[in-house]
DNA sequence: GTTACATGTAATTAGTTTAGTTACATGTAC
DNA sequence: GTACATGTAACTAAACTAATTACATGTAAC
């Protein structure tokens, strides 16, 4: 199963608040543009918020970027929206039999592996900054209008 | 949501057989040292043959390494056992709104960024073969012994 | 050839997660 | 207080996982 949109959603999210920057960007309008219901992206800017990536009241339209564009990275939106938990990205099988020479150390042997395959990937995310992104969104907005 | 665990599962297969040489793994012996239900184990057996790791016979009890233990990665488990599908680990909300800049530009933008994560953890997992793996149980094994 | 036992696989189940939706409490501005 | 925004709880259908039961098929030994 692949990793929930939430991340493609919460990149979407905080590109679009810099590209309408001066015009406020509710989650009705946020979701007009990702083409979901508000309620959704209400949830993920809320866990953008708690990750300190925006700025947003209680009856206030609108959402702001809480840091400037070349901090936030993408491996701080996927952090941001959980779309894996604890850093587990891949699922070990439980208990497996330690009357085995390789129930009893298949565990311990994996479980680096696995997370050196996971920092491979998250750096990948940590070299993308959302500036880059906004920039190649307006890259191709000019090259596709020509 | 994790990886399915059939990619771990997948890895101690294939390492059993290496360790328990000259005896026959059957799926009953193997689902023993898993610690699951031997239909899982002929399950997941059965994507590694069809992805030729490994040789199994109906009626004939045991599975068989078909390469050679340092030509096998762990990137040749995790695509065997289909754990993710057409090499989609990020899923892509689809249908955003055409009539906004964002909308329009944004999954070209992203696709990209996805890839490169993607590869930067397949290239690490590529880096890993079943020997690794065997050596590093007999090694933790022995030491643990001590 | 039939008995014993192995693999192959379909079907069912309970548990999770996702994305979407409705409903409504709470907060802000005028 | 009216209009409109965010914050959330609750519910839903769909998808996937892992486990399980049941049984068809294949092999070998006697």
């Amino acid at each position: 199963m692949p990793i929930s949109s939430r991340f493609a959603v919460g990149i979407h999210i905080l590109t679009l608040i810099e590209v309408n920057k001066g015009n406020s960007s509710s989650s009705e309008y946020i979701a007009g543009s990702v083409n979901t219901n508000p309620v959704v992206i209400r949830r993920i800017i809320g866990m953008l918020k708690n990750a300190g990536l925006v700025t947003v009241r209680p009856g206030i339209a609108g959402a702001e970027l809480a840091k400037d564009l070349s901090d936030i990275t993408l491996l701080d939106v996927y952090k941001a929206v959980d779309v894996v938990h604890d850093q587990e990205l891949f699922s070990i099988h439980e208990n497996p039999n330690p009357a085995c020479t390789v129930g009893r150390n298949i565990q311990d042997t994996i479980i680096p592996l696995f997370s050196a395959a996971q920092l491979a990937l998250e750096k990948a995310l940590g070299s993308v900054t959302i500036e880059d992104v906004v920039k190649d969104v307006l890259e191709k907005e000019k090259v596709n209008s020509k």
